[in-house]
DNA sequence: TAAAAAATATGATATATATCATATAAAAGC
DNA sequence: GCTTTTATATGATATATATCATATTTTTTA
């Protein structure tokens, strides 16, 4: 059993507001996982018993629709907090989390957190400010689903990939997505998803490379993405 | 200056959570205000200096996109609290409101709001909880959007109108928006908006008067709403 | 390694939606 | 009350996007 304390990527997320002490209780009771590529770390559904912490590795959260498409809401990163807000609310998770790579998770028994939510007032005030920025994020999600075009979209989603999780050695997007996911992020069709693609290929914004997208021109897509 | 205790627009509100003196105490530091159909409360980009309690009335919250347009994110009616995500946050609105009718407000002061968040846990559990329900509704909101045609959306804004705002007595939408502002809600072109509207009134499963809508037909719009 | 399956790519076409134009109706101002 | 402005409505048309079909490439599995 490793220990929280040493953990680096505690200082992401909330669990940085932690003492010693509480660092050192929930060391004890919490469990790893490894998760690999593909499979689910919970389901839409799925009645949480606690927080799951990214230790390494990425996932994507996706909700199916009623017209059976799944669309992809969020990608996270190593760091964050998965499951808060079910647990908050004391409902059902709303979200599917399913790992895009292999991961290493931390899962944190709801008795716990919700100890340190009494306990701790700056960890709360924390996770609160976590949701407060995820709400944010989300009905500027919306702004863009309801006013841009499928084009504008697709600029805005490979921007965002960039900015927040970086590149490999090669200058490829760090996040590798299927065509699929890609769109199901974009909320489109996958074929106009490829075809978006290959005409930022043509003109240069963009290499292809396989599942590698390298950005080209970063200022060109920003306008793409801004309806300039 | 009226008494908080006795508001009964309270017990919708995270407010129900404070005790008696924290009322007598938040009675004597807010301002009660009026706005006028069409007026804002405050726009986006604006540093807000405390919560604003909504008494009377209905706004709506929208942002601006950068193709000029606005989106409409949420209609918002009395009992509800706006601005706590700014103020936790501790950043400028991200989303106007602007008042759908005549409104009463209250203003409760920034310092007050994060003096109970200190002393009162069950208030600041309420308020957690608050956001976490904006931010379930906001990712549900961003899969229709992603995934539902304008036609579902439509059905799928209607009935919310519906059930989160009810009816009048002649039996139409509590809730009057201009052709505009609904296209707005859905994301679509106005012209759009109004073209089916006219398709659903003609195959009566609404009726339209001027900027009255009446919902005819619940389960037919329903199953246009699920994409059935 | 070969065969099968899945993902990607692209063309042809259908459909949904936006845009532009114009008419009518309603609301606001004088 | 009349005029001006704004909102609603609807047609014609353009464009974006989805769908269907099929070829090619890549990945998986036997």
């Amino acid at each position: 059993m490793s220990k929280c304390e040493q953990c680096i990527v505690r200082q992401f997320s909330s669990l940085k507001a932690l003492n010693k002490d509480e660092l050192l209780k929930m060391a004890n009771c919490k469990t790893s996982y490894t998760i690999k590529k593909g499979e689910p770390i919970f389901e839409e559904g799925d009645t949480l018993k606690g927080v799951y912490c990214i230790k390494d590795g990425i996932c994507k959260l996706s909700k199916l629709s009623s017209n059976g498409k799944d669309q992809i809401v969020k990608l996270v990163k190593s760091g964050e907090l998965l499951g808060q807000r079910s647990m908050i609310s004391e409902e059902v998770a709303n979200l599917s989390a399913v790992a895009l790579e292999n991961m290493e998770v931390c899962f944190i028994p709801k008795a716990e957190i919700l100890g340190f939510f009494n306990e701790n007032n700056m960890f709360s005030m924390d996770v609160m400010k976590t949701i407060c920025g995820d709400l944010k994020e989300a009905d500027d999600h919306v702004v863009s689903m309801g006013q841009k075009t499928v084009k504008e979209r697709l600029a805005e989603t490979l921007l965002y990939m960039h900015e927040t999780f970086g590149v490999k050695e090669d200058g490829s997007l760090h996040i590798q997505l299927s065509r699929e996911e890609l769109a199901s992020m974009i909320g489109t069709a996958t074929e106009s998803c490829i075809r978006l693609l290959s005409e930022f290929n043509k003109s240069n914004l963009i290499a292809l490379d396989g599942k590698k997208i390298v950005i080209k021109d970063l200022s060109k897509l920003q306008k793409i993405a801004e309806s300039l």
